[in-house]
DNA sequence: TTACAGTATAGGAACGTTCCTATTAGTGAA
DNA sequence: TTCACTAATAGGAACGTTCCTATACTGTAA
């Protein structure tokens, strides 16, 4: 394809015997022109081949018709249910999405921020950041002062649309379920790139744990499934193990799950598992895993919507959408084991009992 | 943000008391100007806060730096596997991807042409589409004629530059390991959108069995995980029970591993599984998941490189890359039960002694 | 002094749209 | 016939770059 495009608006306006205008209306079917006009440029359309250039579209109209997503970690499938719910409703709008991986690499971040001002996208949609507090960072405050359209998914930062999941407290329903099957001794696996990163689920593990009375045990982690699998086995090797792990997210569920079978420990009959997110994959785990459901696709919609709102209104207050969260029970919950003794529990467990393998 | 953009090239040129020019050569550290303008035009920049706009330069330029990627299927792992891969590379060169899911929707696959057309990104990777044969569709013929960036990855179109894994052999090579193990009864399962689109890996199968006089036994379904539960069920069903079944890839062995669980059987102990793709998730699952690993990753950097050389010179002879693949032997795959008769199986096995819920 | 390279910079055309401002043709009323 | 008004279309400016060409400047040689 060579540089300069083969044909363009011109060469259909000369063919079709009219002005640059008509054949510029007839590409958007405004009703200012005759349809019998209409027909003969559509004709020429046609017969040229012509195709718009949306470079020159977008510089004229100063707007691309694009939005751009910030993905924190493209492994964590979680990512992938919102950017599906996200290129769904850009569709439906007539929106396209450029994808930013920025695995919380600050620079790559900036460099998406970069991208909004570049005119590259006209929104973003921005998931997780390396920096995290109630603040919002200087970076972003810039640009959303001058206008930009930003949505964060998860973020606790202030003055920001925002999409949040409700009640927060599906974290302490998680907690209540595993409290009401009788475990006493729940740890928690936070395994995220940022250690304030996932502060609402914390929150509610330490919160509830405080409230009842129960022994907190966290054990932090990078994001990768090995570093997950590290936490867990710090978990199983503590003397007063607990009878039910709560990982931060299904993604990490995989390796907790993956290592108690490793040791040999059966879920739910030894020890209890659940997760956040309710992933696609998470039904299908063998035992089923129980998670909190905080609408995947949805979130990736509604942001969306968010977006296109702003960029409609750039002056009305921001937002926050609540997106209802729901407590999954499958398999991977049950009651503790009913005569366990931390200072009796057998150090070898017979594998045939429980994993094929 | 308004409609105009704030700040532009003039207002620096202005600021700085030098010609357009000027600027536009110092933003890409030219030589042509000495290195006191440089940064004195640098200082405007600074100050001024100018951000170039994307548009306009590619507009001028007649290159968008973007590479689109049609992805058939969002929920399978691998293609993620293969975008990450791309989108690592296409930084490194400065590229920006844009995504487009399609699934296998002829007209989204259709649209995601047109981008090509409308200058929307200068090539195009493809996966998998809807159109399946030997002969590459007259749509893609079309653009290629008039010098379209197009590189395909495991199709079987002529003409087209493409990723492939090399040997196609690794199918094979998984069906003598099963063979090796004294499998003699292997289903396959074949879910993809498309019949024809896993061509390779079903001849590979129908060609070992052939050779090796063992039945076929074929389960054809969609590509999704009910899809490929389904599917395992009617294998399990028939009286003549394999003692291996094969997946069409690694996201519906997810879908298998999980039926064959829910029927109460173990793996390997009463029957082997095995895939395709070698996901990041295989190696997590329990039973570990005996896998063929064909570069996710690398296919898609791979893809871009090739991507980036037909760009620079589109006259040049269509090239084939082709990836090694390799057999991964896990834990999913063990020799057949010993004792096993088809006509006195289990009807009911005992979960406790497998499964552990 | 003039001519002549060679370098550094200036200025304007072009990229292909969209949008604004005419202009034309057609109609009806004065 | 003139004028006002509307509907339909034409034409050109503008969007913000990049690239090409021209010019100004410097130092050297005749």
């Amino acid at each position: 394809m060579s540089k300069r495009q083969s044909v363009t608006i011109r060469d259909v306006a000369q063919k079709a015997g009219v002005g640059l205008n008509t054949v510029s209306l007839t590409l958007k079917d405004s009703d200012l022109v005759r349809s019998e006009t209409k027909s003969k440029v559509k004709a020429a359309i046609e017969e040229l081949g012509y195709v718009p250039n949306v470079s020159a579209r977008n510089l004229r109209r100063g707007t691309v018709r694009t939005i751009g997503v910030m993905i924190p970690d493209i492994h964590n499938f979680h990512y992938w249910d919102i950017v599906a719910g996200v290129e769904d409703e850009a569709r439906h709008h007539d929106y396209g999405i450029v994808l930013s991986n920025t695995n919380l690499n600050p620079q790559l971040e900036l460099d998406s921020l970069r991208g909004l001002l570049e005119r590259r996208y006209d929104g973003l949609i921005l998931m997780a950041t390396h920096t995290h507090s109630k603040e919002t960072p200087t970076e972003v405050r810039k640009l959303l002062d001058q206008g930009s359209a930003i949505v964060t998914i998860g973020s606790t930062w202030r003055e920001v649309d925002k999409i949040e999941p409700y009640p927060l407290e599906a974290g302490p329903l998680l907690m209540q379920h595993l409290y009401n099957l009788g475990h006493r001794r729940i740890g928690f696996v936070l395994g995220v790139a940022h250690q304030d990163l996932a502060s609402g689920r914390l929150e509610a593990y330490c919160e509830f744990t405080a409230r009842h009375n129960l022994p907190q045990r966290i054990e932090y982690c990078g994001p990768t499934i090995p570093d997950g699998m590290a936490a867990t086995h710090r978990l199983l090797d503590d003397p007063a193990r607990p009878t039910a792990i709560v990982t931060v997210n299904d993604y990490l569920a995989v390796a907790a799950m993956r290592t108690i079978a490793l040791r040999g420990l059966c879920i739910p009959a030894d020890i209890s598992l659940a997760g956040f997110d309710n992933i696609p994959l998470s039904q299908y785990l063998t035992p089923a895993l129980t998670t909190v459901d905080v609408g995947g696709p949805n979130r990736g919609r509604e942001a969306v919507r968010l977006l296109l709102e702003r960029l409609k209104d750039p002056k009305r207050p921001t937002q926050i959408v609540k997106i209802p969260a729901s407590l999954h029970v499958r398999e991977s919950t049950g009651p503790p084991p009913a005569a366990f003794d931390s200072r009796m529990q057998p150090e070898v467990p017979d594998p045939k009992n429980c994993n094929s393998f």
